[in-house]
DNA sequence: ACCTGAACACCGTTCAAGT
DNA sequence: ACCTGAACACCGTTCAAGT
């Protein structure tokens, strides 16, 4: 009656670093990046440790190539007709993806911090960098323009994946962002008095136009370094 | 002949929440977040484990408190006479925190992104946040301007934190921009003409004033957004 | 070349027991 | 109330052995 093992059925399949990142990315997906483990992986795979570890040289290679798999497909958006069209386009791509996958969040802070595994983050910095080049910013500028952008649209966006997170449907959401203001009207008026201003704000606000907004607010700074004339 | 144990010495003081953040703290600074073990940290204070559990929850409790305790001595910088210098002094607060505390940046990212042990991360929003209101920009884009403005301070914290740990002394860290330069011109100069043209800039400038330099391209931003007239 | 699976060193956390 | 320290469940990683 009963069958082995619910998950892995048949293995027909052969193993290779390509399967491994895939099932990689649904446990990271499923249960962040303390649900993703060598043992989970195992099962699911069908095979030991050491068969991981042929195709793949530890973990933080691991999530390096999932987070390298994900943010590549989706920095491959179709091209814009101007620069900023074209910003906005990748912004929003990196938006949806840390949406989908929150566990970038973290992982992507730490590769800009230095992590050693993997870096899409000069991919990143190059495909923002080019639209920046694009609108006539003076050269000793782009890297200040460029590295603005780019700390915007990760902050947020992870910011962002949080709140969705915990959101889950759509009445959760409803729920999570009463809870979110009843805690902030808890705080103390007089310490956090910017905060409970702003609070009511955010709540009306689409996630994605808020996002928008903070990229068009970067960009104006970057326009106002254009030479004038 | 032979003392005991090297590190922990007397052990005449009472244990306390403090000194284990403290020692938290030291551990953090000394090797990473991979650094602050339970067991190094029982033996530096020269305890148990179960000792530990008595003053805090648990290790995301310890981390978040380190961070709190770090973070708070950073915020508490002098006043300004104008929204925007006091903006640049928390800035420049923040940016020189987490060099000193490399490990900052990835917790901080990990509590904007909803970790829930300890949320310094409402203050420096609060922080950052006055000075916006102080400024006369719209209160509709009071939220957009501040978290531009946090997430582009953090992010570029993190990554100067993160060429600034690797290198170390003045000789290192020569050593230390001359292979990033070298690895980035290795770097296919169809698929990254952008990188490449920006490295060299990048050297020549001085890290805090590329760091204010971003500020002000925020604030320009911010600028941007005020009621014409 | 690719995979198996037992074993190793280490981790955060618990808890009955002491004072 | 505060601390001790053995024990537990779990983790990433290794490696001799198989095919």
């Amino acid at each position: 009656m009963a069958t082995r093992s619910g998950r892995s059925q048949r293995r027909t399949e052969a193993l290779s670093r390509e399967r491994i990142v895939t099932a990689a990315i649904e446990l990271l997906d499923a249960a962040g990046e303390s649900g993703l483990t060598f043992r989970v992986l195992t099962e699911r795979l069908a095979t030991g440790p050491g068969a991981i570890y042929w195709h793949v040289a530890n973990k933080g290679e691991l999530v390096g190539a999932a987070t390298e798999a994900v943010i590549t497909a989706a920095l491959a958006t179709a091209p814009a007709d101007s620069p900023r069209a074209e910003i906005r386009a990748v912004a929003l791509g990196l938006f949806e993806a840390i949406e989908q996958h929150p566990w970038l969040a973290t992982q992507l802070s730490a590769q800009l911090s230095g992590n050693p595994w993997g870096a899409v983050t000069p991919r990143i910095f190059e495909c923002v960098g080019r639209q920046i080049r694009a609108l006539d910013v003076p050269e000793q500028d782009w890297f200040t323009a460029t590295s603005a952008l780019v700390h915007y649209i990760l902050g947020a966006a992870g910011q962002n994946a949080a709140n969705a997170q915990v959101a889950g449907s759509e009445s959760d959401r409803a729920e999570f962002l009463a809870n979110a203001q009843a805690e902030w009207d808890r705080l103390d008026p007089g310490e956090y008095s910017f905060l409970r201003a702003v609070a009511g704000q955010m709540r009306e606000h689409d996630d994605r136009e808020q996002f928008l907004a903070g990229i068009d607010l970067v960009l104006a700074g970057v326009h106002a370094l254009r030479p004038k004339g």
